[in-house]
DNA sequence: TTCTAAATGCAAATATATTGCATCCGCAAT
DNA sequence: ATTGCGGATGCAATATATTTGCATTTAGAA
């Protein structure tokens, strides 16, 4: 995707390989990704880890990437599309992650809850869902 | 709480004053706590830091107690007290967390959806909110 | 082509979390 | 109250994740 390599030009920030490589993966990877599985995904050769780290970074506070805590060791990394935003669907059993793109995201009726109650102004907010999947659903009945 | 202690034996785990200690500041806390802060706040003689771990690990596992995940960079925990769910609202800002008890938390509709859509089933969900408390919305006001 | 600010690699530091093992302790049976 | 056993703990070592300082390199403007 060349406009993200735009974006960071036009955000005075030089536009490198590293760079270009991050947001080509985050924009192809239907899940987040972990910082390590972004720079394992980087053909060679790769850039230091500590650069990824910055760049995810830079990324995050330039609007062009967002972090998805999902109760792991590490935070998982996704494109920041548009206002386009998904959630996440993760198994306790296989661990598996699923993106859903809710029908109708209708959160807006606790957010203004939030702001009457605590003064609070919501910007943006994190919903994921755990669970079993199907296939480990399927185990588990089948195995009754 | 006394009868944490007395889920713990139910549950054929020895009490011992290292969890005791961990259900009462868990329980006491208004808002989710990380290992680190956890352990701070237990008196003297504290148990070691890879004992509270083992023991979070353990009472996540048996329903007590619950992790969340705010997009640091260590979990936090909060007690799990029966059906009751609460939902965090993080400023981005100056980082305070306040718990914000939904009126109607209705995710159903969506969960349905996941079940009908993905055929996963939902067991429980995290939803956290980010943007401005009222102290930093209102500096900001002023500021303009 | 030249220059400069910013990005990178590398190594070290720090934070977070996990594990092996010897010892200790809760608690049930005596 | 005493005893015995299995699980819990402390401690040290290790693994993993993330950050930082600094010398060097590079992108992009002049």
């Amino acid at each position: 995707m060349k406009s993200a390599i735009e974006t960071f030009r036009n955000m005075g920030h030089p536009a490198t390989r590293g760079r270009g490589e991050i947001m080509r993966i985050l924009a192809e990877s239907p899940i987040p990704l972990s910082p390590r599985e972004i720079r394992e995904r980087i053909p060679d050769p790769k850039p230091d880890a500590s650069t990824v780290y910055r760049n995810l970074s830079l990324m995050v506070s330039l609007g062009l990437a967002r972090s998805v805590a999902l109760h792991e060791r590490s935070r998982r990394y996704e494109a920041a599309m548009d206002g386009l935003h998904r959630h996440r669907v993760v198994c306790r059993r296989c661990g598996s992650i699923e993106s859903f793109q809710p029908k109708n995201c209708d959160l807006s009726r606790i957010e203004k809850d939030i702001r009457g109650t605590l003064g609070f102004d919501v910007t943006d907010h994190s919903l994921e869902f755990f669970g079993a999947c199907a296939d480990c659903e399927g185990k588990q009945r089948g195995r009754r």
